[in-house]
DNA sequence: CGGATTTGACCCGCGC
DNA sequence: GCGCGGGTCAAATCCG
């Protein structure tokens, strides 16, 4: 597991080098020839033409002699760029190939240990569990047979849901979005929407729609079923934070504690998206900027819409694939984590909360983009007067290498069995923490190398922006087909832009 | 004029 | 059972 990761980590930092190089290439040694080529071609300025008439016939043949060997440096230089460019996307795309087969293998291992662990828990567990398991495909949504939903779910319900979808939702097995896609690891009950054919993977509230409920008024089954909800923190100056995506306001609310208005949201880039979220400010800190996302895009999304959703995704699989490793008995809501595992390799840089939950029925991880200097300070009082009911609260210090943003944890237990918290814990000590505290011990190569990169702060914001553009892009073959070139090119110029500014900066 | 936003009313779950 | 609060609806309004 351990040798997975660390190989997974590596390839990752690789991977940034060489597209980062390459698209440094691309765009620098372009210019560099293009300046070449106007001076070796400036013979048209009046100028120069000047002088040519004022100088002798040797001198002029001499002069472009020089220029034509000048032009033919340049052009063995290009031709050398070429080729060194060809071999670094021959590498990258070796890298990339490596990248996905091991990321294949690492959730493989991820679901063999959930599984593992969820045939040690009580019955009603297993039963409960899978529902909340996300995977981290990050956007696609391999489906269910049809047969197995039917079986479980109300056959009223079914009804209104077809009608409700359509066949447009018929068409769409694979989705790109927040990653709630619960059925890729069993969601049997949880979405009947989707048992129309794979769409709108989630009734977009804990509170079914009127148009989702059957004739006799009665909640379709599971409709308390939790879903992970993603909550991002940004500081924002607009009135929403643009992800991409396209949304109408269907609503607002004076939440109580909070005088900041919440604005409800829903997606309208597909007409039955059922994409919610909510907006709302930070009490304390007004430019902080709280959006929360519930459920799964039913449409192709912009480039830019995919980065978010695929940092979502990740957070949304993180912490529904924890809960499948949680211990029954164990109270997250008011408990804080036991950081004493964590605080072996505490570098008091990031820190991990364990908030109670803004919402009573869903699991909530939130990213906090807004501790960009990975202060524990300045990220403990952001947290804390962000959330003045979090009186409960506790730090959790952990190596920030491994972790790009802040991670608040928010869940919510229903009857008191489920225990997130402790998963959440438990998962992070498999994979990152215990790496950290290995790299403590015994400090490798790589893990130096690995951890001088990336503690430079201004390469990590490149990379995060290039990663998730990149992984949101390519981790999904259907919206690579439909992005093709054009959103292809883009991401290259994004990775191009993010180095250059990187380069730049330094 | 059509789409987006605003806003008061309504629904529903939860706690007491 | 009742009140509270979060979430949603839908008519009114705004805006390009």
């Amino acid at each position: 597991m351990r040798i997975v990761i660390n190989t997974l980590k590596i390839s990752f930092y690789i991977l940034c080098m060489c597209i980062f190089l390459s698209n440094y290439k691309k765009i620098v040694m372009p210019n560099e020839f293009f300046k070449i080529m106007l001076n070796s071609n400036g013979r048209s300025s009046s100028a120069e033409k000047k002088v040519d008439q004022s100088v002798g016939y040797q001198e002029v043949h001499s002069r472009d002699l020089r220029k034509e060997s000048e032009l033919d440096n340049a052009k063995a230089e290009l031709g050398e760029v070429m080729e060194e460019n060809a071999r670094l996307k021959m590498a990258l795309n070796h890298m990339e190939k490596d990248y996905h087969s091991l990321q294949l293998r690492f959730f493989d291992i991820l679901k063999q240990q959930a599984s593992k662990k969820a045939v040690n828990v009580a019955g009603h567990r297993i039963i409960e569990e899978p529902e909340e398991l996300l995977s981290l495909c990050l956007g696609r949504s391999p489906r269910e047979p049809k047969s197995d939903r039917e079986t479980t779910a109300s056959s009223n319900f079914i009804k209104v849901a077809q009608v409700d979808d359509g066949e447009e939702n018929l068409k769409a097995n694979l989705t790109l979005g927040l990653g709630s896609d619960e059925t890729s690891l069993e969601e049997p009950n949880k979405n009947h929407a989707e048992a129309g054919g794979g769409e709108a993977s989630s009734p977009p509230s804990s509170k079914t729609p009127k148009t989702m409920r059957n004739e006799d008024g009665e909640p379709p089954p599971q409709v308390n079923a939790k879903r992970a909800r993603v909550s991002v923190r940004t500081r924002c100056d607009a009135p929403t934070m643009n992800d991409g995506c396209q949304w109408r306001k269907y609503g607002q609310k004076t939440a109580k504690g909070n005088p900041c208005p919440r604005a409800y949201y829903r997606c309208t880039v597909a007409p039955a998206c059922p994409v919610r979220k909510q907006v709302q400010r930070c009490y304390e800190d007004m430019s902080i900027l709280i959006t929360t996302y519930e459920g799964t895009h039913n449409h192709p999304l912009p480039l830019t819409a995919t980065c978010m959703a695929s940092t979502t995704s990740a957070a949304a699989s993180m912490l529904l694939s924890g809960s499948s490793t949680s211990h029954p008995g164990f109270d997250s809501t008011a408990t804080p984590i036991n950081g004493s595992e964590f605080r072996a390799f505490d570098n008091s840089r990031t820190q991990l909360y364990m908030p109670k939950s803004a919402h009573p029925l869903l699991p909530t991880i939130t990213l906090d983009l807004t501790a960009s200097t990975s202060s524990s300070s300045t990220f403990t009082s952001s947290l804390s007067s962000c959330s003045p009911s979090d009186s409960n609260n506790l730090p959790i210090s952990w190596g920030n290498e491994y972790l790009r943003y802040g991670l608040l944890l928010s869940d919510k237990t229903q009857v008191g069995s489920y225990n997130l918290g402790k998963a959440f814990q438990e998962y992070f000590h498999q994979t990152y923490a215990e790496k950290i505290h290995q790299a403590s011990s015994q400090v490798s190569l790589t893990e130096s190398l690995t951890n001088a990169i990336t503690s430079d702060p201004n390469f990590k914001s490149v990379i995060a922006v290039a990663l998730s553009s990149m992984v949101g892009g390519g981790g999904d073959a259907t919206h690579r087909s439909q992005g093709e070139g054009g959103e292809r090119m883009g991401q290259q110029l994004k990775w191009g832009e993010a180095a250059h500014q990187f380069t730049s900066r330094k």
